[in-house]
DNA sequence: CGGTCATTTGAAATCGTTCAAAAGGAGTGG
DNA sequence: CCACTCCTTTTGAACGATTTCAAATGACCG
């Protein structure tokens, strides 16, 4: 299996053998399994290990007073949990599985010998939050601009791409294991809304949503939909400069 | 005048006097002064300096397809504008003056050494970027689950924390720049129904806004309406353990 | 085969938008 | 100080989007 870690990153810099070879000693630190629906970290922790999602979704989510979940993120193979602890106290929200998940819990002293170790892989960790960031601001501006039917055409392409990127597409099919209750704590909609909403996305002919799976019928008719940009993703190899040439 | 950015970071961690004393030449670098309504970055750009805001509001926003704005982050003295440049290939988005603007344009590599320099700057600069992604995580959390009204309470909540740490919040006063239509491109709403959630705020005694100063009345019930809790924004110095002892 | 959870449907109630217009500042030039 | 203008705030009313509640249907697991 290709580490999506690795994958992921390289959409940044290309990396020497060596580098590829130290990323993927760090994926096989202790390697923990999960079953759907469990607690990765919770809010208030203060972890020591960061975890690398190897197989499986998670997400970040808050539980709010009123007793209503708030997803604010997804996270699929090659998502780093919580490089954050290195310097907050504590998380402020918690993660979450949705799925069975296997992730590479690495020690924090090992990622930060390695970044110290590698102007590249360092850079191409300070990219990879950056990006983060990025996604969470798209989030935002997409719920609170977008109506709900282009919030999910959205969060679609968003993931598309994401999933793409580690090698986890199959020509135009992702695998989707959200229900449509958990597809609201994410968009903000109630379950009744988001049901509507797909099937009017499923009527257009743009996407088929079944089994699990998402099957992108059209993608340019929904990237128009959801006003979609890739952009935010910066997938361009923003880091060339960097690469390495013994691939 | 107190240096914005000293105060902020001091939220994290104790500076010795030398250290404040590097962070204030670089506030002095280059001064620019904007009117309301100008970019400061634009959207595509790749800018080699790093802005500071020293006096004035401004904002992160992208302009949809369709025409409308969506202001994704709020930004206020102390706050720097694009650390992310160091590794990004270019703006995802733009930033904008909401008022006349006074920064200071640092150019990056001053910034890098100076962190290159000092563990305790560059783990405070870490840690605002953390900070901002944990803003922008809230923010979409806060669009997609609560109602106007509570977005509403939770953006005076948040801004007024904000400012209160670079001691630009008087007692309960802060001042309030922002026009009713510019806070529905920010909290996803029109501006009329803006308007009338202000009223009802207003009803409930929990604020007053006029002549571009908001006032608040009742903090904890506004803090119970919006769901607010600060944790998010990681007050509680995160890296004691770097203190300086000679303040 | 029953039980549990996810999806789908209908209808009423609520929240928020849109459009259009009036009222209220704040600044400018006479 | 007034008249004029521009911009923001406020109001009303109709319309549209979304939620809520309640119930039916479908899918999967043991």
């Amino acid at each position: 299996m290709r580490n999506p870690l690795i994958l992921k990153l390289e959409q940044f810099t290309a990396f020497s053998a060596e580098d590829k070879q130290s990323l993927r000693e760090l994926s096989a630190s202790k390697v923990r399994s999960l079953s759907a629906k469990e607690d990765v970290i919770r809010e208030g922790d203060k972890p020591h290990d960061v975890n690398l999602i190897l197989e499986g979704w998670a997400c970040r989510y808050k539980i709010l007073e009123d007793g209503r979940r708030a997803i604010s993120a997804f996270m699929v193979p090659g998502d780093l949990c919580d490089v954050r602890m290195f310097i907050l106290k504590q998380m402020d929200h918690s993660i979450g599985s949705l799925t069975p998940l296997i992730v590479a819990q690495i020690p924090s002293e090992r990622l930060l010998e390695l970044a110290d170790s590698s102007t590249r892989i360092c850079r191409a960790l300070w990219w990879n939050s950056l990006v983060e960031e990025a996604i969470a601001r798209e989030w935002a501006s997409n719920i609170g601009q977008r109506d709900v039917l282009a919030r999910l055409a959205h969060l679609f392409c968003e993931m598309f791409f994401r999933l793409q990127s580690v090698g986890l597409a199959d020509h135009d099919t992702i695998s989707w294991p959200l229900t449509q209750s958990q597809l609201g704590e994410a968009v903000g909609a109630s379950t009744v809304h988001v049901n509507r909403s797909i099937q009017e996305l499923r009527d257009r002919n743009l996407v088929e949503l079944s089994g699990r799976k998402l099957h992108i019928l059209n993608l340019d008719g929904l990237k128009d939909l959801a006003m979609f940009s890739a952009s935010y993703l910066h997938r361009d190899r923003d880091g060339q400069s960097l690469d390495a040439n013994d691939g």
